[in-house]
DNA sequence: CAGTGGTCTAGACCACTGT
DNA sequence: CAGTGGTCTAGACCACTGT
């Protein structure tokens, strides 16, 4: 059961995909798409602002909507799960762990995770591949309430966040990202095959459930030469995505 | 002229600012909020709709709104102009023109700005930098009908894009933008007071205006020890903005 | 089960754009 | 000036949540 203004946006960007609508065209008046559609106005106007989040199409009031772009940003669905992600490109997600170990959860796990210092939380030190080259070190703390099962995940599964979903109907909904970039340390260099003091993208995240509690903390270090991070943005909004190297 | 919308928004985050509403706990029903604003839902949702892009609220259906978090994202208003960023953290940004010349356009710059191989289009080496301190490096292209404008603006011009409002009226509105990280070669190292590849966060970027048209395109690299990109969101939403080092 | 957010309608008025 | 997108209303129905 998807939603009419779904719907709407989903031929609105095929499309533009298809260049019935060109880059730096105008788009049909709101009024004329709700004729076409039948639907009202209001309907038209919830599916276009998906465009316009996606950095699709520009709009100003007084004039006509500006097809800017016609290539889609995949927005967050693949930001949430690399597995998700490298799917969606076409590409096979590959996870091996490193080491998995308990240790007493430090002030800052504390803090980050919403429980008390000490509680034995898990720490998972993990390789992810596309198509088997590694391009991702993930050094994950999880909150003591699904480490056990994040433990029984055996050390290759492809997606952790789908097996979790599997296991435990746990979803990932929120997360809070800090971008930066690092030097390439003895372990990140061995364990993703580049040189010492390479460049690396890094991702600190927080990620917490529907109902706003931590589930993980993580830092993530992703080789500079195989992945990027992508935005579109303009005066009222933004759409960050993850993109592989050209 | 503010839109009723968005002062309830701001009065909503004040109040989650306040600590009247708490993260975690639950923002009041739609309807309560339409009555106490006295306003229809329609308007309601518009404004918890900002919040949740902001991801400082999180919704599912049949559930009351969650409140997230209650530090402001201050999403694209500050990614746009590096001096109004500065501003809006209470810093003072700086700039210094290290070189400007005119080349002719490369393929490259030709297909990225939209007009032919061979137009004189101009170079600027910008540094960049919070309080004095020089924390980026702006390699700019201008496209060809802008290039004049501002090559008139003066070498230590603190914002370019508030000059070129003020000059021409163009205003910045859409832009797509790559990031990634790049060790530092010799002239970044040198004009940012830095090692030799040290890692930088490195942004891509070309600029269009309200109209789709390209204005420049730019190579920017942040030192990662004083400035890094942080990301909210959710299933269906996100929201990037620069944060300094802390 | 009552309450809640998600979807959708059909109308209205206004600020702004572009000719 | 006519046309357009931005704002807002008052109603309706439904899927989902939580007790």
């Amino acid at each position: 059961m998807t939603a009419r203004h779904e719907e709407i946006a989903d031929e609105l960007r095929q499309a533009i995909d298809r260049e019935e609508y060109t880059v730096g065209s105008l788009l049909p008046a709101e009024t004329d798409l709700a004729a076409r559609y039948g639907v009202s106005r209001g309907t038209v106007r919830q599916a276009v602002a998906a465009l316009t989040a996606e950095g699709l199409i520009g709009s100003r009031q007084g004039a006509r909507r500006v097809v800017l772009a016609s290539r889609r940003s995949q927005s967050f669905a693949e930001l949430r799960s690399f597995a998700q992600w490298a799917n969606a490109m076409g590409r096979e997600a590959t996870g091996h762990v490193v080491s998995q170990e308990y240790h007493p959860a430090t002030k800052e796990d504390a803090v980050r995770l919403q429980l008390s210092a000490g509680t034995p939380v898990l720490h998972v030190l993990r390789v992810r591949g596309l198509d088997g080259e590694p391009v991702l070190l993930e050094r994950t703390v999880y909150a003591d309430w699904i480490s056990p099962a994040v433990e029984s995940i055996e050390a290759d599964c492809a997606s952790v966040t789908q097996r979790l979903y599997e296991d435990t109907g746990l979803v990932f909904a929120y997360g809070e990202h800090v971008i930066d970039a690092v030097s390439a340390g003895a372990q990140d260099a061995d364990l993703l095959g580049i040189r010492r003091t390479s460049p690396l993208l890094r991702v600190r995240r927080v990620t917490t459930t529907r109902e706003g509690r931590p589930v993980e903390w993580s830092d993530d270090r992703y080789r500079s030469d195989a992945v990027s991070f992508s935005v579109h943005n303009s005066i009222d909004n933004n759409a960050l995505a993850r993109k592989t190297a050209d």
